[in-house]
DNA sequence: GATTCTTCCGGCACCGAGTGCTGTGAAGAC
DNA sequence: GTCTTCACAGCACTCGGTGCCGGAAGAATC
């Protein structure tokens, strides 16, 4: 008989742990809040904690790692014949699909990092590991390109920025509203500058033969030649 | 009499800490340095090591407060005339030029933070605040657009990704070549997406006397062009 | 020239995050 | 029934970082 907790502490100890720290961090704020303290009203030993979260900051972001491994397997299992940057904008949905998962939760944690510089210099580190991810899956879909890698660098930060544009935004309102068409609205300012479907991307594939010839110095800067090649294009 | 230690170490304690902490992290590796060690070589107390940095990281980006102050100072000197994403890309700039300006240091620093995830979190705390600055210009020279802030975050973003870009590339084959024209070769590619065609402010001047022929088609993308122009100095 | 006041430095003592190790008890395998 | 395994608690320790105090210059005042 007896309560119910024996039953439930066995897989729910990390969970208690994330319970109790957030319940102390609202509470008294998060610099304030000691790992003894938040041990002490879990009930379970000091090393614990440190078993389930590496650092005091792990317990305020516990979802992220999950996340991360879906995002990755979600690139993984591309096709050829998918547009790159659509992709990566589906990827950065799922990262929305996990905050809207639990509006409140997201909310007190962003009102906590918002107020505390190591959680967000954590956070950094968070949002980094998945623009890198995103990355290295458009590095190797663009591994022909001549500029792939620096494509590849700049799309994928432009992806995180306008998915982190609308989380904020969302998140600044206190979760209300869709998030999910938030980022997707967001990210139609990504897709139509990059997507294939949009039309910069790729060589137009005309078939105008002229030749343009600039001669220059290394020594000039590279936008001086651009303009220089511009006026050419231009004056043809 | 007496050595002149005692006349150097006034103004020196914060650069002598530099060079103890430096050769320390270099010769044994960062995390296997304590403050004391570092303190104990410099010969000064271990409180003073804190009065100088803030914390252990801080050592290893001296310069980077100053830089930042720099940009903010560039930015705040905008005229209406200039073109707002030309305007990111010179700030940009000023952060390459003062990691040209010490070559091996920043090379070291590099093969460092590579190593030592700390380093690399504390690292893009710093290019965060980069980021904020640029999006903080933009998102006032914006103001009016329906979808300033989003433009301004994700111009920022790539601003960004396209200076690491360049200055990752140079600092990986150490620090051979012009860094300033890779970054003008990476910046291009962010210019022709987005710039409105104004023209960058100022020329940097450099020396070098050879010629280099562009031949392109029309048909040729600029950011094209501009990577077969980069590409052409780089292995000159 | 002796004085105060300021400033910078060193040396504690202390807190809290994070780690390695040991003992222990409960659950499962044979 | 014992033996193994695993998770937990507790302890001791390292190290980054801070507050506090005392002392040694150095400049300003009389």
């Amino acid at each position: 008989m007896g309560t119910a907790s024996t039953n439930s502490t066995k897989p729910a100890m990390r969970d208690s742990l994330i319970a109790a720290a957030f319940q102390l961090f609202l509470e008294r704020g998060y610099e304030q809040t000691t790992v003894d303290d938040i041990v002490t009203l879990a009930g379970v030993g000091r090393r614990s904690f440190f078993r389930y979260f590496p650092s005091k900051e792990d317990v305020v972001f516990p979802d992220h790692e999950q996340c991360l491994a879906d995002m990755t397997r979600f690139l993984a299992a591309s096709a050829d014949s998918d547009d790159p940057v659509v992709r990566v904008c589906d990827a950065a949905r799922l990262v929305m699909r996990m905050y809207a998962e639990n509006p409140t939760f997201s909310v007190q944690r962003y009102r906590l990092t918002r107020q505390v510089a190591g959680l967000r210099t954590y956070e950094l580190s968070v949002v980094w590991r998945y623009e890198k991810t995103l990355g290295d899956y458009l590095r190797t879909r663009w591994a022909d390109r001549r500029d792939g890698t620096l494509r590849a660098n700049v799309v994928a930060a432009a992806v995180v920025a306008a998915h982190n544009h609308a989380l904020r935004h969302w998140l600044r309102s206190g979760g209300e509203g869709d998030p999910l068409a938030e980022v997707d609205g967001a990210l139609e300012f990504v897709r139509a500058t990059w997507a294939t479907g949009g039309q910069a991307t790729d060589a137009p594939a005309e078939e105008a033969e002229d030749v343009v010839v600039v001669i220059t110095k290394r020594s000039t800067p590279m936008w001086r030649v651009v303009r220089e090649v511009e006026s050419s294009l231009g004056e043809g």
